[in-house]
DNA sequence: TTGAATTAGTTGCATAACTAACTAAATATG
DNA sequence: CATATTTAGTTAGTTATGCAACTAATTCAA
């Protein structure tokens, strides 16, 4: 049985993704100690759009693993903060293309630069392969799911 | 160096939680097709009551890793559902020890078993040895942060 | 080519998170 | 003993999530 050393009480912690909570958080504290104003979920979007500017919402909602009315709110507040603009499609215009402002181009090395700080922090001790397994194993759990 | 792997791309899907965010829906999914009507939140809650009944809020928070707003609104809504009861402590008055009700006590099997069902669901050929290792990066990386 | 189905995005409602500021009770200090 | 500090919990405001129901544009099919 794969799953038998799996208790009931670890179970929880492993649901709650305690981890993952503690490294956005810190990540959230850093980033307002540097007077930078924005949540962990929009630099999120802003990491894509940095990758590649000019996605879709839809492609966002792949690129984040959120639904569509996630990234709509998303985008609705990076709209309101002036870092991103909608422009519909040209080709279909049921479709929002998403477009970096200056400001949100800006924001790009500094935020880059305490996140990987910030889970350099979190990663002390923890080795190379370690990391490597834990990432395999947490895709395949959610490949499991979907 | 121990995080020269960990790139960024990837560092992305690790803080937002995939894996635990992909069991907490369809836990939360398997809840509400059995007819059970709780969030994974206010399981979470429950589920420190049932090992233990009558923590305090205080000790809520810290087994479930919450802030006291938080577990203020849980036990709340528990309330309102009617799961738990307050009841301020005869020793010391600033306290509120959390009880749950007989309806609560009724739902620990039935949601423990579907807890452990979307868990073997989600961990198919993940082995134990992957779990352990899994477990012990988590926790080091959480207390690298706390 | 017209009506049905699909796709992209929005809106409304409930729950939950974090921060900051608050009240009330208990403890410490002088 | 009186005041200051700490501790437990609440309230308010903003952001985010999930679900369901919705509009508008596009594509498919009879």
């Amino acid at each position: 049985m794969a799953n038998s050393q799996f208790k009931r009480g670890e179970l929880y912690s492993f649901i709650t993704g305690l981890a993952s909570t503690a490294i956005a958080r810190r990540l959230q504290k850093n980033f307002k100690q540097h007077g930078i104003d924005i949540t962990i979920e929009q630099w999120s979007v802003l990491y894509h759009l940095w990758k590649k500017d000019g996605l879709s919402q839809q492609e966002l909602c792949s690129a984040t693993f959120r639904d569509k009315p996630s990234i709509t709110r998303l985008v609705d507040n990076l709209e309101k903060q002036k870092l991103v603009k909608r422009v519909a499609s040209v080709k279909d215009r049921r479709i929002n293309l998403i477009y970096l402002s200056e400001i949100a181009m800006g924001l790009r090395d500094q935020t880059m630069d305490l996140a990987n700080r910030t889970l350099n922090e979190a990663l002390t001790d923890v080795t190379a392969d370690e990391i490597e397994l834990c990432k395999t194993v947490l895709q395949r759990v959610y490949d499991n799911l979907t």
